[in-house]
DNA sequence: ATCTTTATTTAGACATATCTAAAATAATAT
DNA sequence: ATATTATTTTAGATATGTCTAAATAAAGAT
């Protein structure tokens, strides 16, 4: 069995191959984490003692497939339980984060099974982000990010790429949830800023939000 | 926020008063977590320079207030965490009891209120052991080990001192569960075994596991 | 009351995971 | 091509929690 630490930069180092490619580096792990990268340093050579990871000096690190397949257990297990803690205990689902990263690291397979049987295998989580099944198979879904999409174009706001209390407390209060309709109304050169329109409500946001802001069935 | 060694050192204690007195011994201590009594002697110190614990040099330790209170807070959430696996997600009761170790250092006050909540405010775990309320309250129950018993007394088993997965499996084959009614038949003095009849057999158990089945309302 | 045994504590070591400061390497600029 | 800057690694320190072995204290036996 792997330690938190131990997962915890799997899991992340994952999540930066998907964001940047394949080969991540210290210092882009060492910022997700908020760590030093001398620290991150030590434990890479820990994970590629392991065969977790492939590691060579100055150069980067990537997951091997045992690296990987740990990490995706640790994601399964993160939004089974943030789908737990909406679903069946009410949470919102900018609450649920932090407690997730805790659970996450509770070690019991058949825990892990049961409780997906018992929120009915879900699919996705509260932040629209799918769920790997017990083998590490994920799903990949057609979503651009706002970022991506021209003047006019209009879609299904289907996941967030930040899931953080400070991230999803904004949207909150601009009222965009998971499944609402978007449309780029206009596109701001100079600061780079994204007119869109909702349902109910037009608003104005900047390019940093509308990259974390994924869509999907984009028309026109 | 108290680590979790810290915790467990806690609940620890905290049980071993109840068992054996309020001066609880640094052997003692060793014994039940399975570490040295070295390590203990370590870790009591660190705990009485936060005042959760009165320690004195060969003479024991007790809990101070505040060490109480988080000891109960610690029982509070492992005694809830496996109402919910045994409740909600079909576990058998003499597997609960590990990956609830593991849950109850889940940091979190509202996780454990709403869990609470959507267990319906439980007031015993599946061993019959009763669960602290948020200010740390517990009841006492009237219950008594059946080593305590006469030949010819008889009651109802409502819990278990040892809640270990060895003991609740031997209970299994035995055909023994909470709820059975139980009556002493006979008490061997040679080996202290003790002859007891539930409603559907008779069966014989050493005074080790006598002393380990609770009964409540007990006659004649 | 002294000796022996048992329990407890101290001293020093180790593993994990982190940090700071300095050294080494790679990337960039002129 | 060399100098500057940024990144990464190394060396050594720190905190937590554990251990072994030795020293000390308490309890039990004669």
């Amino acid at each position: 069995m792997y330690s938190q630490a131990e997962e915890n930069y799997l899991k992340t180092i994952y999540a930066l191959e998907r964001e940047y490619g394949n080969e991540v580096s210290t210092n882009l792990i060492a910022n997700k984490i908020k760590t030093k990268a001398s620290s991150v340093t030590d434990m890479l050579k820990k994970l590629a003692l392991k065969k977790l990871v492939i590691y060579k000096k100055y150069q980067g690190v990537y997951l091997t497939e045992p690296g990987r397949l740990t990490a995706l257990r640790v994601i399964r297990k993160h939004r089974l339980w943030e789908c737990f803690l909406v679903q069946k205990l009410n949470f919102k689902w900018d609450e649920v984060h932090d407690i997730a990263e805790q659970l996450e690291h509770v070690k019991s397979e058949l825990l892990i099974s049961k409780l997906d049987a018992f929120l009915r295998f879900p699919k996705l989580d509260p932040h629209g982000d799918p769920i790997p099944d017990e083998q590490g198979r994920i799903i990949k879904r057609q979503t651009m990010s706002i970022v991506e999409m021209k003047i006019g174009a209009s879609g299904t706001l289907v996941g967030v790429k930040d899931s953080s209390e400070t991230f999803l407390k904004y949207l909150n209060k601009k009222n965009l949830g998971l499944g609402d309709k978007v449309k780029v109304i206009d596109i701001e050169p100079y600061d780079n800023s994204y007119h869109i329109e909702t349902k109910t409500h037009r608003l104005v946001i900047t390019s940093n939000v509308a990259e974390n802001l994924l869509i999907k069935n984009v028309k026109r």
